[in-house]
DNA sequence: ATGTCTTTGTGAACGCGTGCACAAAGATTG
DNA sequence: CAATCTTTGTGCACGCGTTCACAAAGACAT
């Protein structure tokens, strides 16, 4: 997962906690595939086991919105993707700007995900002059010189940083100076910024070195256990194999 | 953040919390950059400002593997590279296989920073036979088919899911039962695994839609605060603008 | 209208993670 | 060797997040 809110002490947001905003994405997907399907009503068990987590846990994150259930049935799946899309802002179609059209950047522009989820890739800036003018997503590529006129024209206030890690401090006290509050680093460095602007992170070799440690614990683990027992492998499923999508969503970031 | 482990009731590793693990990877890091540049020791108030987070986690987080340091100095810079990764178990070097090889698929298999932190990519598969054969990254796409056969040849326990969503949940499917056990899944949909297998995710629109959220907040309090106080812009920097590294990181998954 | 049945909304208990603050440990100096 | 200074390692308290378990609310049937 990608993690990283910079510090935020006391304003706790308007009473919805952290770890709920973050699964508010994860319900409307779900509830988003409902609605497709033309689901008119969906219970707190089905809802939790499409989107992964423990019914109660949905439950109490929607407490927190306000009382959207009706008892006895469930929750209108129309009027649920309203109330989330409006909490988290949704309505609004964001402009984003990318930073560092390499393969990462250029693979995060063709993301189909984008327009439906509320967002619009609103420029593409890279520092490589040859790399000037051209399109990418069918977008052209803007040089560096503009970031700071790109992002005042278009109101942006969210920003991708997809640079090597050796640029990315620059980028972003760049990015923050023009007027972006919100950043989504790919660099694998850690960002300074100044107070109020958030900064999430997601980092590939991190999260492979922590898939490395579990990997390697149960490798570990394995080797006293069937010394022991003849180590049955269980086949109990988790998440429940709900059909999330025969359609499919939106690809990953891109088709294959 | 990338987050997302799959149900791991009791067990608890070998006492090392999950929250200390995720950040392992971090002080990893920083301790590597330090090496690069010859610094025989740092004090954990050094080595927390470089990593980014508060100096007596860290030093909580390093006594959970043992007394490493010295007190008056702080600790040894190679023996905790050595250390940590040893905890990671990187000097393993592990194999990884990645699935769906379209513009997000061909930026990770591009990424430098595998090779350097234990990683090996061992294939790289994609469902379309167009792309059979054609290398990307100097290394040639297989086709689908040979899936099984590639993690059994090549004891691959570690794999990286770049698919549309669609097919995510399948292919899901085929790696678990060819030996895979964990998972980092970059397809827009909630997985269900066996018992076992770890599963993280790194889903750019959840990332994008909590800044949203937060961007909205802000623009929310900002309204009500510049009716009252002129909104005076702290420049307070958080994090400390520690030089994490001149000659920078590998690029976050390539160069721009 | 009354009773039954389903499902929400939440009070309360618990556990994990964080940060403070300080004692213990060792380096260093005279 | 004693005194001082630096920095670790950790006991403790606090707060957030999760889960249980149940009462209240409403739908639905009779």
């Amino acid at each position: 997962m990608a993690t990283g809110r910079t510090h935020r002490p006391a304003t706790r947001s308007r009473g919805i906690p952290e770890a709920t905003v973050a699964r508010l994405p994860l319900y409307l997907r779900a509830l988003t595939a409902l609605s497709e399907r033309s689901v008119p009503t969906v219970s707190s068990e089905e809802l939790a086991a499409a989107a992964g987590v423990n019914s109660a846990k949905l439950r109490k994150d929607f407490s927190y919105l306000g009382s959207y259930g009706t008892r006895g049935v469930g929750y209108d799946v129309e009027y649920l993707v309203y109330q989330i899309s409006r909490e988290l802002g949704l309505p609004q179609d964001w402009p984003v700007v990318i930073v560092g059209i390499g393969n990462l950047g250029a693979a995060l522009a063709n993301y189909g995900g984008f327009a439906s989820r509320g967002f619009r890739v609103a420029a593409l800036i890279d520092a490589d002059p040859a790399m000037a003018g051209k399109p990418v997503a069918g977008i052209p590529v803007q040089h560096t010189d503009e970031l700071e006129s790109i992002i005042q024209d278009n109101g942006v206030s969210i920003g991708v940083i997809a640079t090597p890690a050796g640029a990315a401090q620059q980028v972003c006290d760049r990015l923050v100076a023009a007027g972006v509050t919100s950043i989504l680093n790919f660099a694998p460095t850690v960002l300074s910024v100044p107070d109020g602007v958030d900064v999430r992170k997601v980092d590939l070799s991190i999260e492979l070195q922590i898939l490395a440690f579990h990997e390697q614990r149960k490798a570990g683990e394995e080797a006293t256990a069937t010394a022991e027992s003849p180590a049955v492998p269980t086949a109990t499923r988790t998440e429940s194999a709900t059909d999330q999508g025969p359609d499919g969503d939106v690809p990953a970031v891109m088709p294959a």
